[in-house]
RNA sequence: GCGGAGGUUGCCGAGCCAGGUUAAAGGCGACAGACUCAAGAUCUGUUUCCGCAGGGGUACGCCGGUUCGAAUCCGGCCCUCCGCACCA
């Protein structure tokens, strides 16, 4: 359709507003609602699916009779944004550039540099995107209500998130804790992945190590560890040759380790204290004590030793770590490894083996080295258990061993948990990110208990599709423990408890559902009043019958409309999203509303749909395939990509976008125009048979598209409704029927059950052939009660089974026949064969006993129901032979004892 | 490793949950024919192997089992993909 007649009728849906739901008690209500975008750029193809299969859903319920609400809203919490407008400001290249590329989708050349002017307001981003996300959205005919529209930002949004955590606290379900953080000593400030250099190309991740601490004379030395079980194989320690290593206080105790290492430290741990440099001849001269079996150890050189890595310091265990066994042969100290864990099932991957099988030679081997190390940890990690060397530990898994030293470690004083970057990393300032440990992180605690009963509970009431998608819900709400749940910096609302904290911007998005029922009447008592105070909140969203006769009249009515709004709208019915959403966005919905909703508002149902590729590539903007929303709209038109979206794949599976695929989806939507345009008229022909066959056969697709909807089988059903029948109505044509008469019988139909997909195409094709209203208004009724008649549909196949027979048999000879002869079968052979499928053989009369043989052989292929298979093939001679090219007859068979014969189902067919 | 999904005919992809009607929908590709001056588009047919009569063999990752009968149920094995978090 093209794209002027697709604004037409989205600019007469707007107009009439048939989209904008009201309360309707008459009719039952369906809620759809998809999780809002982040407004810091265009949305592509890949978001395309979702909210199209959401419209589909929507557009569907309301042809079937429902009240339908599908609303949105956006995102703007959290740090990126912010972080892309400071780029903005800052000038940096990529981020420009990026910008650049977004605008140029939409604006003239010479507007580009206007509006990335004003993208150094970040406000100024976020209110461009979503007003183009409105627009592309509306391209694509979406029937959303946008009446209902607001951003997570907006006022008087805070205070409804303000609401909702003070419930979660008042319920005991907020916390303060210690938290690791990444964080940049320069800027005194938590960095997220945006803020890294290339953070979202390499990630970089809190590791946590176990500091373990190796007893001397004048002064301890700390080591880090990732592999804390292998403590019982030390022989050593290493020490760089060019590192200043620090002397520092704590709990009363003298420690060493890099200066590096002191920085991070006095970023996690309280009460340390500097005293000064050591020189590394004070750490070699000193011997040291291992923890647990009190051995005597030296320290050593070893150029391998980075001293901005852990403490500085590391222990030195050849037996398990290839960087040890080389550096011991390297220095050419005379240790012997000690071996302290021994692998299950005899194998027999070790340090020694591993160094011989790669060929490593030195320490400058580092990618082999580096291999070499993940491999070894890996086998000893997940197949490994402790020997006898190892005092108390003996005999444990390495996967237990290592918690249980730790902990004793811990318990003995001689360790503690030391946290570590993953990789060296900068911010795009430039400035080192290393891990802070925050004292007053506030924390969401997921893990208590009864909040993880009431959330299964409720999971197991919902609706899931595809329904594996469960389980997995089930896991995520077990997985969940604490969540960080507010951060320094970033949009959002502020903890109302905290005000120098930002709710995250995960948690401030999990029940905003809600306000889609009643944004109108929300927004008016903002705006009256300034703010929504917390006590008109909770009678709004809750059951709670709080007095709110302190406010005026008309905000009292305000109130109460909400709330009624709320109870007839609220419990969303599908919420749709991707599958990466499933273990943090909507495990905390769910949570959320498991804590602070009763049943009846609580979510029905989850439909997770699978990722979009384009031209089998995982769409990203590097690779250019990211294709925009709009250009989908302009160039392909929307109802092309909508049904290329609902039946080029099935919800749950992956959707290449490629314009083969596409092509195809295209010929068979230009069939069905060409099939709806009556000045193009098919033949006059006359088949009473098959047009009677076509009726029955729509009537089973309807019905087929009605069920496999209703369970959310998009796919399926559109391939019923669509394919099939235009499939159908070409072999009308072929079997010489009246195509025109059995379009026009369905017209109606047909038209309405296609409207979910391609609204546009519907609606023009709805006017034309002078229905009244709006087809998205319209409804589809399905015939309960009519059984079609099935024995149509069998003569149809009993035909079909005979032209394939033939053609087999043609096929097999290799002939061309002049003419065929097809016998059907004799009814006295009939009667037999309903006697001999009994088993009843002493009953068959003697004259036919001869016959019995033949039945054994083709007793397989018999089949009874269809009754009239004489006249069928006399009504269908002309096709037969048209179909054959030659002259065939049918007759019925004579009866031939003790050769081939007819039997039902399974005439007889000669070809001369 | 843990959790989940999956391995189907040249390719993509249904079906398997409720075993037989499944050589296995649909699409793409390929081949042949029709139409056309030609190409494209469209339409028709073919597309596992054998077969001069509608038949038979082999097939749904591999190996076993249950069953009269298994792509479909059960057990084991191999392989692939996704998630394992604080990030929107």
């Amino acid at each position: 359709m093209n794209p002027s007649i697709e604004r037409k009728w989205q600019r007469k849906w707007e107009e009439s507003g048939i989209f904008q739901s009201e309360i309707d008690r008459s009719k039952p209500k369906f809620l759809i609602t998809v999780p809002w975008p982040y407004t810091n750029g265009p949305l592509h193809i890949g978001h395309g699916r979702t909210y199209t299969l959401a419209d589909v859903i929507a557009r569907y319920k309301r042809l079937r009779g429902f009240n339908v609400l599908f609303p949105m809203a956006f995102h703007q919490s959290g740090t990126p944004i912010l972080a892309f407008s400071e780029r903005i400001r800052m000038g940096e290249k990529k981020t420009v550039r990026q910008y650049r590329e977004n605008l140029s989708e939409y604006e003239e050349p010479e507007m580009v540099d206007k509006r990335l002017e004003e993208f150094k307001d970040p406000e100024k981003i976020a209110a461009y995107f979503s007003e183009r996300i409105v627009k592309d959205f509306t391209y694509l005919g979406y029937s959303i209500d946008w009446r209902r529209r607001f951003t997570s930002a907006d006022p008087f949004y805070q205070d409804f998130v303000k609401w909702q955590f003070e419930k979660l606290h008042g319920m005991g379900l907020i916390k303060k804790g210690e938290y690791p953080i990444l964080y940049s000593v320069e800027d005194k400030n938590a960095v997220g992945e945006d803020d890294i250099s290339d953070g979202d190309v390499d990630k970089v991740s809190v590791e946590e190590y176990t500091a373990v601490i190796f007893r001397g004379e004048s002064f301890s030395l700390i080591t880090g560890s990732l592999r804390p079980e292998t403590l019982f194989g030390v022989t050593n320690l290493w020490i760089s040759p060019n590192c200043r290593y620090v002397k520092f206080k704590m709990d009363s105790n003298t420690y060493v380790v890099s200066n590096e290492a002191f920085e991070k430290l006095g970023l996690q741990r309280s009460n340390i204290e500097l005293i000064g440099t050591v020189s590394s001849d004070e750490i070699l001269n000193q011997a040291y004590i291992t923890p647990f079996d009190g051995r005597k150890i030296r320290a050593y050189y070893s150029s391998f030793v980075d001293p901005d890595n852990g403490t500085g310091i590391v222990y030195s265990v050849p037996g398990h770590a290839v960087w040890d066994f080389i550096a011991i042969k390297d220095a050419g100290i005379h240790i012997k490894p000690i071996y302290v864990v021994d692998l299950k099932n005899g194998e027999k991957t070790t340090v020694d083996s591993l160094i011989s099988d790669l060929g490593i030679s030195s320490l400058s081997d580092s990618d082999k080295l580096k291999e070499a190390t993940q491999q070894l940890y890996k086998v000893e990690f997940y197949g490994g258990f402790l020997n006898q060397n190892n005092g108390e530990f003996s005999g444990l898994p390495v996967k237990e061993a290592r918690d249980a030293i730790k902990s004793s470690l811990f318990k003995l004083g001689n360790g503690f948990i030391f946290y570590e970057v993953s990789r060296k990393a900068q911010t795009r300032g430039g400035s080192k990110v290393v891990v802070a440990v925050l004292k007053d992180q506030w924390f969401i605690d997921y893990s208590v208990d009864w909040w993880k009963k009431a959330s299964h509970d409720l999971v197991s009431r919902m609706l899931f599709y595809p329904e594996f998608y469960r389980n997995a819900m089930h896991d995520a709400v077990d997985w969940l423990r604490e969540r960080p749940c507010a951060r320094r910096r970033g949009i959002g609302t502020r903890l109302p408890f905290n005000q120098e904290w930002v709710i995250e911007s995960l948690s401030d998005s999990t029940i905003y559902p809600a306000v889609y029922s009643n944004t109108d009447q929300v927004m008016k008592i903002y705006s009256e009043l300034g703010s929504f105070p917390e006590d008109l909140v909770n009678f709004v969203y809750s059951d709670d019958d709080n007095d709110i006769s302190k406010y005026p009249e008309h905000i009292q009515r305000l109130a109460r409309e909400a709330r009624d709004s709320r109870k007839y709208w609220y419990g969303v019915d599908v919420r749709l999203t991707t599958s990466p959403h499933m273990s943090n966005h909507l495990a905390f919905y769910v949570m959320n509303h498991a804590a602070l909703f009763r049943e009846s508002d609580q979510p029905k149902g989850i439909i997770i749909s699978g990722l979009v590729l384009s031209n089998s590539a995982k769409i990203s903007k590097s690779k250019g395939n990211a294709i925009s929303l709009l250009k989908i709209a302009n160039k392909y038109s929307a109802d092309l990509y909508r049904l290329f979206a609902t039946v080029n794949a099935d919800i749950s599976s992956i959707l290449d976008w490629n314009e083969t695929d596409l092509s195809a989806v295209k010929r068979k939507y230009d069939a069905f125009l060409e099939i709806m345009d009556e000045s193009h008229r098919y033949p006059e022909q006359s088949n009473r048979q098959v047009e009677d066959w076509f009726d029955t056969n729509f009537r089973i697709h309807r019905k087929e598209f009605i069920e496999k909807m209703d369970r959310y089988d998009i796919r399926g059903a559109y391939v019923s409704i669509f394919y099939e029948v235009i499939n159908d109505l070409k072999y009308v044509e072929n079997r010489g029927g009246d195509v025109n008469k059995c379009i026009e019988s369905i017209r109606r139909d047909w038209i309405l059950a296609l409207t979910p997909v391609i609204p546009h195409t519907c609606e023009e094709l709805w006017e034309k052939f002078g229905f009244d209203g709006f087809a998205s208004a319209a409804e589809l009724k399905d015939d309960a009660g009519e059984t079609p008649d099935l024995r149509i549909i069998d003569s149809e196949n009993y035909l079909q089974n005979i032209v394939r027979d033939v053609r087999e048999i043609m096929k097999a000879t290799g002939m061309t026949p002049q003419q065929i002869r097809i016998e059907t079968c004799n009814p006295r052979i009939r009667e037999a064969a309903v006697i001999l499928l009994e088993n009843r053989m002493k009953d068959v009369p003697v004259d036919l006993r001869s016959v019995i043989p033949d039945f054994m052989k083709n007793k397989r292929n018999i089949d009874l129901t269809n009754d009239r298979e004489l006249q069928v093939l006399r009504d269908n001679l002309n096709y037969l032979s048209a179909t054959f090219k030659c002259k065939v007859f049918a007759d019925e068979a004579r009866i031939e004892p003790g050769k081939k014969n007819a039997w039902p189902g399974r005439p007889l067919i000669r070809l001369n």
